[in-house]
DNA sequence: CTTAAGTGATAGTATTACTATTATATTTGC
DNA sequence: GCAAATATAATAGTAATACTATCACTTAAG
């Protein structure tokens, strides 16, 4: 897998950068330190001039590859979805089995990731974390209507739809594949939030994990 | 239940506001204008300044009721889950069959809310809007941590422990029921919130309503 | 060797998120 | 009915944010 990332590029939607930050060595220093200052700090607290401090680069560079920090948050939010995709993908290929199928594509996207596959400047552990504690604000806007219709969700919406395959798969005449697909997938990060910050509001601590919450909630209710 | 509301009041946690905005006229208008303010330009553009303008009075005086706009987001959430909880509790007190009781509170806990109770200045169909969109804005935060601990999410982690107990009934050696319950809370929201941006991830339109989905759901898992 | 592209430095603007002060209006207690 | 306390309004001011614009410098490519 990692052999083969590393003839591979995950591939953003390019409406979302202005100059895309894999071409030059300031943008993945962009990029890489961005993850662990938001990680730091917060989204909310997180400014490119802080960013331009911690790389020892200018504020008015960062600017000419993204318009903005929420643009670099659906950079990144896309960037994770991406290669989760491609985890997916490669995870669940071989299996034929319609229920082991759907049970391995649970465990890809509800787990919590824990090791940087460190094929790139992009640490995914830290970036996983980003995604549980800020990715929802990538798409709690006001304009999130507009950069739907721009395709800035593109690849969280096909990995959603590949779920939903699998789960109709399983049970063709399921009244809810898309929803039961949102639900594991939101649902997963949501639980891991909860395990972090609010632990006595969920299970999936102490041995018990999220993906075998979600893995039999989703068995039951395909059954 | 209008009547019974009428003589009780949403008791929301009082380290969240400066000055209980209930106890004067200027503190209603706060409330009930911050609503339609933060549904008309959202969250992130809502100011003080501009709900001062909107409201006639002045940004100082705004800022004796709420330290900043992030904690008027967490009054008008402690608010909604109050409320929310009040309905809960009225709506499912006299049923006494596990069954029925829980499918009653995952209606209440899922319904798109529509009709405003009108018992007060707040409008609960646009609080509703703001809880689907904004509300996670409220403990996905750097602080959230400590603000737990400062009691500012108590009444929603006492809803979920509701919901649980109601599930526990139902199975009580079910291993995660505080996961379903918070995955019942959030998930809602999330359904909604797709039915409104994102319909083409969801099946909780055209009839198919998420209470169905999650009856179904939770019906399933317990069985 | 010229040009274009990328980056850095500096400056400037409007807005935000407040704090402080003072003035004025209203309510309440005696 | 008046003084005192309280609530609100008005104004000003600050530091930070979220940019935009301009110009200088470096480097890489033709």
């Amino acid at each position: 897998m990692k052999n083969l990332l590393s003839v591979l590029k995950i591939a953003v939607p390019d409406k979302i950068y202005l100059k895309d930050p894999e071409t030059s060595d300031l943008g993945k220093r962009i990029v890489e330190h961005s993850i662990l200052l938001i990680h730091e700090i917060g989204f909310d607290n997180f400014t490119f001039k802080k960013l331009g401090l911690k790389i020892g680069s200018n504020e008015s560079s960062i600017y000419r590859y993204f318009e903005n920090k929420h643009k670099l948050l659906l950079y990144l939010s896309s960037w994770y979805w991406a290669w989760l995709e491609y985890q997916l993908v490669i995870e669940t290929f071989s299996i034929s089995v319609p229920k082991a199928k759907l049970e391995k594509a649970i465990e890809v996207v509800t787990k919590t990731i824990a090791i940087d596959s460190d094929f790139s400047h992009i640490n995914e552990v830290i970036l996983y974390k980003i995604i549980v504690n800020e990715s929802s604000k990538s798409f709690l806007t006001k304009e999130v209507d507009t950069e739907n219709k721009e395709g800035y969700f593109e690849i969280y919406k096909r990995l959603i739809t590949r779920l939903e395959k699998m789960i109709l798969t399983l049970k063709p005449n399921y009244l809810f594949p898309l929803s039961l697909a949102s639900s594991i997938l939101e649902g997963g990060l949501h639980q891991n939030f909860l395990n972090e910050h609010f632990p006595s509001i969920t299970n999936c601590k102490d041995g018990k994990t999220t993906t075998s919450f979600f893995i039999h909630l989703v068995e039951n209710t395909l059954k």
